[in-house]
DNA sequence: TCGCTCTTCGCAATCGATTTCAAAACAGCA
DNA sequence: TGCTGTTTTGAAATCGATTGCGAAGAGCGA
């Protein structure tokens, strides 16, 4: 008796029967005899058989299986977006491989090989800060790899992408500062290499344009590294050095926005009577601060849903890459709160 | 020219070679010379060459991959666990399934399904609320099928369980509080059906009795659904209807603390000066509240990587399931933050 | 009893890589 | 030239499941 799982030769040689019949019987192919299909089923049930889905990879070249590489799984986003990717690829019958860059190039590029080399039917990526390249990526698209970029959409043309609308997002969110009759606002920007931290700043100047104010340089700050302590130290230094002091914070993230509460707050500055402040992404805790942090709402879940749909619709053929729409764009919605509220 | 990657037997073609020779050229084997390692080598470059894993794992009965079954990927907690055991069985060579249950009893037991018939080597799982039976698991583990259990131990003799300290933590958190000068302190607890639940409830307990105060059962509020709307709304019924009116909060987790510090704010009693609260778990947010949350901290990363340390070792023999530790337990640290300091 | 048809089942190849066993090829030496 | 020994390579089986094709057996009419 083998250790491990009963496989169809076993049942075959239980019931002195070929291999070919146990496999058409459990799979209720005709040309078998009722009594047959009974009897093959019975055993297996006994013997607690379970097809081996390695074996049908193999000979399918097909594995059932997608893999999904993101930066960080302790990011709440994408911890939101990875339970949609989950969800989808469960319900339509396929598993998820999880691989986190954590920022780094490198283990992107090793994390793509390794899946490779298991046979994934496609990919989700959403890429490392460090990545400035997209060869290990195009590689793959010309050869007709199913890929998908989700939340960040790499300079690639032909590529498939889901995201949020981050322009929108933030020239929502700059609008309805300056709707609250802040007028200094700053802007918190991200690594300049990732397009959604540009998309946000063009959705804050194009804002403040639209609304009669000159965009003022000095008011754009850049957080490479997205810390708290970070976007703290910048924005103390901004209160205490800004010739004309700003009165709002637009951070592009949330941490950046609590840190930005923080500094205020040691300031001695009232929230948001004296000082108004949005966030971006909508974690949980927003609604958990003091006060209330407004921000930008990213629909993490459908994002991984939507990007999972599409892709195994590309993997079994229902949609073709080459005709379909490029760039999928989800709508942001801001949640007012009270950190921006003065009305 | 196939439309799939180049196997051993495309450069065995390409160079005249049998396929024999060419897997024992890439491998360095004795008994190929060197001209012929050369070429194939060479060749092997050329055409992108990539092992199939999927052909490797048939042949070897192990596809050098665990599976990961967690209730609920957005939880921060689990999200550090997951971050932890993809930093280790990654270095390790093993890729990550990783499905979330949704704390669904029958979720639980077709992930285990596909994930076998997926011939996973080995599985790390923090079961599901709903799970009462473990039938599923026991059922695995006498076959010898390679379990590791984090976070939430069944109660199945002779399973492998990492978890966190929660009586200790627990018993941590209720001394502070007692320390700080509260008395009348009411605990959050959690569904009774999780042994973490059971172990927190006896750490508030034992550490209220080692201090001479008596155990008042109405001051333990179970909250089964663990959310922020219902133990906000528990807690202020407790403000309202406790004859003896409770002076601090000792939270299961930290949503529930949160609730509770809602709860006392819009009933307009001072934190921490009126009443003290912490919570467990020492999620992200705990510190960018206001008032910062003291909280119980749980090492999640380490614990991920510890299970995997483990489950790994015994899938690679070095380990044997009977004869070691059954139970590691890691340490928890209380941090210590405004909401419950009085002096 | 011989055909023929239809039902029911087995053989063998396939997927990609590894490995055992054995066979070539070639060198050295008498 | 013939024999032994070494080096280098191949054929075939294996892992588990599927499937085209062929074959055996039953049943039936002539």
């Amino acid at each position: 008796m083998k250790l491990g799982q009963a496989t169809i030769k076993d049942i075959a040689r239980e019931l002195n029967l070929s291999a070919s019949t146990i496999s058409r019987a459990l799979k209720d192919y005709p040309g078998i005899s009722d009594e047959t299909k009974r009897k093959v089923k019975e055993v297996a049930e006994k013997m607690n058989y379970r097809p081996n889905a390695i074996a049908l990879s193999l000979r399918q070249s097909r594995s059932f299986t997608i893999g999904v590489i993101i930066p960080e799984v302790i990011h709440f986003f994408f911890s939101t977006v990875i339970s949609g990717i989950e969800e989808v690829a469960n319900s339509r019958g396929y598993n998820v491989i999880l691989s986190q860059s954590n920022e780094k190039l490198a283990r992107e590029i090793s994390s793509i090989e390794t899946m490779l080399s298991n046979q994934i039917d496609g990919v989700l990526v959403s890429y490392s800060k460090e990545t400035k390249n997209f060869d290990h990526f195009t590689k793959l698209l010309d050869q007709g790899f199913p890929i998908v970029f989700f939340d960040r959409a790499p300079a690639i043309p032909g590529a498939i992408n889901v995201m949020v609308d981050d322009y929108q997002g933030s020239f929502d969110a700059t609008a309805h500062l300056i709707s609250q009759g802040y007028k200094k606002i700053v802007h918190l920007a991200g690594p300049q290499t990732l397009k959604i931290s540009i998309d946000r700043e063009k959705g804050y100047r194009e804002a403040l344009e639209k609304n009669g104010i000159r965009v003022n340089p000095a008011y754009i700050i850049t957080c490479p590294l997205g810390t708290l302590e970070e976007s703290k130290e910048l924005v103390t230094e901004a209160l205490n050095t800004l010739p004309d002091r700003p009165d709002a914070f637009f951070s592009c993230n949330d941490i950046g926005a609590v840190g930005a509460i923080m500094a205020c707050r040691d300031a001695g500055l009232k929230i948001p009577l004296e000082v108004g402040i949005v966030g971006f992404s909508d974690w949980q805790f927003c609604s958990m601060l003091d006060p209330q942090l407004s921000s930008v709402a990213q629909p993490g879940s459908l994002m991984g849903a939507r990007a999972t749909e599409i892709l195994l619709d590309i993997i079994e053929k229902k949609l073709d890459p080459k005709t379909m729409e490029q760039t999928l764009i989800l709508e942001t919605k801001l949640m007012e709160r009270d950190s921006s509220k003065r009305f």
